[in-house]
DNA sequence: TAGTGGTCTAGACCACATC
DNA sequence: ATGTGGTCTAGACCACTAA
């Protein structure tokens, strides 16, 4: 069939122009982010995505392509391709990672610190595009990293600002109760998906409160990371 | 032709089976490296390269993609295939981007600071794959940054540690006098090209001698950036 | 043996840049 | 008008995996 054949099929609700394998891609990471392939599992065998989507295998294999580089899909040759399970792992720090001084991988555990409903202030107005004084949601969590063996120790203080709008229902029964990556949460409930984030690096000395919750000494050099999500 | 022709083709010091696009891309590494096509300059159209390798375009287009996501190439539609060259602008920081808390973009300044040839500390001829007491040379700099209208501000120490072998000539006088980017140096005089990178960062305290170069109080926190070069 | 992804080829047309 | 990369297709064979 002639490339031009594109042209002759449905475009699904297509804004622009854009290469069908990226049409394929977005439609395989709507599939993913609605959940028809669970993580861990396999996803259909690339003739039969071309088959479903009216499309040679190689447009398909180009977009899997692209989603395996990505690290959303992983390919095991043989057995299929399947959904990438270690970027729900680390929920935290999807785009920098952390990684402690001996290079080991210990356990992360979350603890909920504090979740707020407040007026935003002008600071966080800002990054957000609310206005001065509309609502935000504060969340305030604790990451604790336990060595084999060892006790748990707080190594991050994740402060997370929400515009209060579209996180409505949010309470801290809710955060509390949920046990998956909080961007699953927010997916799953809020309909808002994170597609980029920006994030700068500063390194701080340790306010009081910081310190006490991260058992370090007030002074301290910590790295402050600010991450900014877009939907 | 059918894809055992690959079989046909003579192997050029290949040590085990790779795919052929990994081989072509090899050999256009290797062109990179040994300078026949300049940072900036166009490489030769793809069917060009498909005719020199004897391979099709797609194998050579295939090289190409994976060279030009990790940044070594840059497609022009319309033009050609060029050496990637933003390795340029910012020498210092290729791959962690250093930006004011302001956002400006002042004027960066050096000054070289030391330069001495050592026996290699045991961390660093781990580092850098050298023996024990093998010889390292040690450059240390002062990145200065000048805003609009201010006096330059010392930003960022650099020490920097290189395998002593490779290195014969460098002395700091031929530090001195050379103007432009480090790792344009160490290609024209070394033949050292740096292709990939990576960077670990922390923040610590000011050590004394540290807090005096760059003018802030002992104990002031500081991103430390830890950068090993491969070539 | 059957099915999967992995590689390679060949040829078509499109979009862009240049002359 | 020509040449470049960009997209798409179709079909071949290979390497791995599992029943």
């Amino acid at each position: 069939m002639p490339a031009a054949a594109a042209s002759t099929l449905p475009e699904p609700a297509a804004p622009a122009f854009s290469p069908l394998y990226q049409q394929i891609k977005s439609l395989l990471v709507r599939s993913l982010q609605g959940g028809e392939w669970a993580p861990g599992q396999v996803i259909p065998s690339e003739v039969e995505l071309a088959a479903r989507f009216r499309v040679s295998q190689g447009t398909v294999r180009k977009a899997i392509d692209e989603l395996a580089t990505e690290n959303v899909l992983v390919r095991r040759q043989g057995k299929g391709t399947f959904v990438a399970t270690h970027a729900e792992q680390s929920t935290q720090f999807r785009f920098l990672r952390l990684t402690p001084d001996d290079g080991s991988a210990p356990a992360l555990r979350r603890r909920l610190l504090d979740c707020r409903r407040m007026r935003a202030p002008p600071e966080v107005a800002r990054r957000l595009g609310l206005k001065t004084g509309e609502a935000a949601v504060q969340v305030r969590r604790l990451l604790l990293a336990a060595a084999a063996g060892d006790e748990p120790r707080p190594v991050v203080l994740d402060d997370l600002w929400l515009p209060g709008p579209q996180f409505k229902g949010l309470t801290a029964e809710r955060l509390q109760a949920w046990q998956g990556p909080l961007y699953r949460l927010f997916e799953a409930e809020f309909a808002v998906h994170m597609i980029r984030a920006e994030e700068k690096i500063r390194a701080v000395a340790a306010a009081a409160d910081e310190a006490e919750l991260l058992a370090v000494p007030a002074g301290a050099p910590l790295l402050l990371v600010e991450r900014l999500s877009y939907t």
